[in-house]
DNA sequence: TTACGCCTTATGTCTATATCTTTTGAAAAA
DNA sequence: TTTTTCAAAAGATATAGACATAAGGCGTAA
């Protein structure tokens, strides 16, 4: 067999690190790289449309293929369920619903889920156990006006996500990362200090442009996000 | 001209989406879903080939592609360096060198940067602002066993972080979130009160196996960081 | 029954060629 | 000079056919 388009891919991005290649400057052609690759034109494509993936090269027709001036750096970022994510810790996962409660929308939520005047939503309190020891802390909103059968299920055995996931999977989700202080109740949950620093992720979930769920997850005190790149 | 693998694609995830195609089950083969749409075999491997990078569909020689069972929920993350961070915000970035010195590396960070006894590191620390206004605190060693020539480069105009990724692109790194407390120093610099809930990012760099730098990144009170999927 | 090894099958990849699309730079028109 | 138009260039993608590779499953031998 020839030459494959994953070691055309590696001899293109060795020639860019050990400075063959210098950044910014522009690339020979896809048929002038076969050529000389000695192989198909769509072998060197492979290979150069992976690298524009991964951020190392740019690509715009006609103009031709440049190496990056900064290549962009960016990482893949999994977004397991908790339960998984306490069980690849080598733990024991326990569940517990805190509080379960349909009610009307809180005018801050209703801003923040774009929901109607009269949607009513199911606030559940959830708490997450990694080995018996408070894990994560989670505070869900889940819009009855478009996932009425919510407001049936009992969440008293398996959490709201795991059920959100197998119920309506397949959606959109915009997530974010901060910082917030301890107050006493979840001080109180997650067995730390008022006013410690706790990692929070807040996500908010839609289906075909409806909101289905807002959800703020608060982490044990010393929790990480880590990834590699 | 005939069906794209977009449009493959698309219609496949509609099937998903819409339950045509139920989680865990198995699909045709590559061979039936050309002749199904009538193309290339080679269109619907890059629909089904995208599809799996996008964690919707499992693939296996042999056994087959199914859907599954829940779909892998990840995002892309981009890591900006600092100032175009500010800059995409709107605002005015502006940076400072608070302090640089070159000196013996620690205990706690020989052990971080896997440095020998006798390594030597530059310590320096930096802030950047938005508009005047305190942005990040950027505590940073550079391994001068590794990358000598820092020790004699000037960083009271350009910041580590640009030097960096112009003199040694195309490094490996990890990266992690998690929250701090402000202690006095910090709170002083980031305008803000001692025990605030602070978002920090940590990252360390390599190079071929060899430490290059290690950071630590802490951003003004009320720091997010966002991503759709 | 169990373990090993072959055969088949589905995905993975390459080739060679062709057409489509976007974009740039130059020529032509105003 | 400025704007419009157009052709060429380069990447984007499609096709048909071939071979490569991994692995499930079955048959055979221990």
């Amino acid at each position: 067999m020839s030459i494959t388009y994953r070691e055309v891919k590696a001899d293109i991005l060795r020639q860019i690190t050990q400075g063959t290649l210098a950044p910014g400057s522009a690339m020979p052609n896809e048929v002038d790289l076969a050529a000389s690759y000695g192989c198909a034109r769509a072998t060197v494509n492979r290979a150069m449309r992976e690298l524009a993936d991964d951020g190392i090269i740019e690509r715009r027709r006609k103009a031709g293929t440049r190496v990056r001036q900064n290549p962009i750096r960016q990482v893949r970022l999994n977004i397991p369920i908790v339960g998984q994510e306490i069980e690849e810790l080598g733990a024991t996962y326990r569940y517990a619903l805190v509080h379960g409660q349909a009610e009307p929308a809180p005018n801050w939520l209703r801003a923040r889920m774009a929901l109607q005047r009269d949607d009513r939503v199911l606030h559940l309190t959830c708490m997450h156990y990694a080995d018996g020891a408070p894990y994560q802390h989670e505070d869900r909103w889940i819009n009855l006006s478009a996932l009425p059968e919510a407001e049936q299920h009992d969440f008293s055995e398996v959490g709201p996500n795991e059920w959100l996931v197998s119920t309506v999977p397949f959606t959109d989700a915009q997530i974010s990362f901060h910082a917030v202080q301890a107050d006493a109740t979840i001080a109180d949950y997650l067995d730390c200090t008022e006013g410690d620093a706790l990692f929070q992720t807040e996500r908010t979930t839609w289906l075909e442009g409806r909101t289905i769920t807002f959800v703020q997850l608060t982490y044990r005190r010393g929790h990480r996000v880590t990834m590699q790149y």
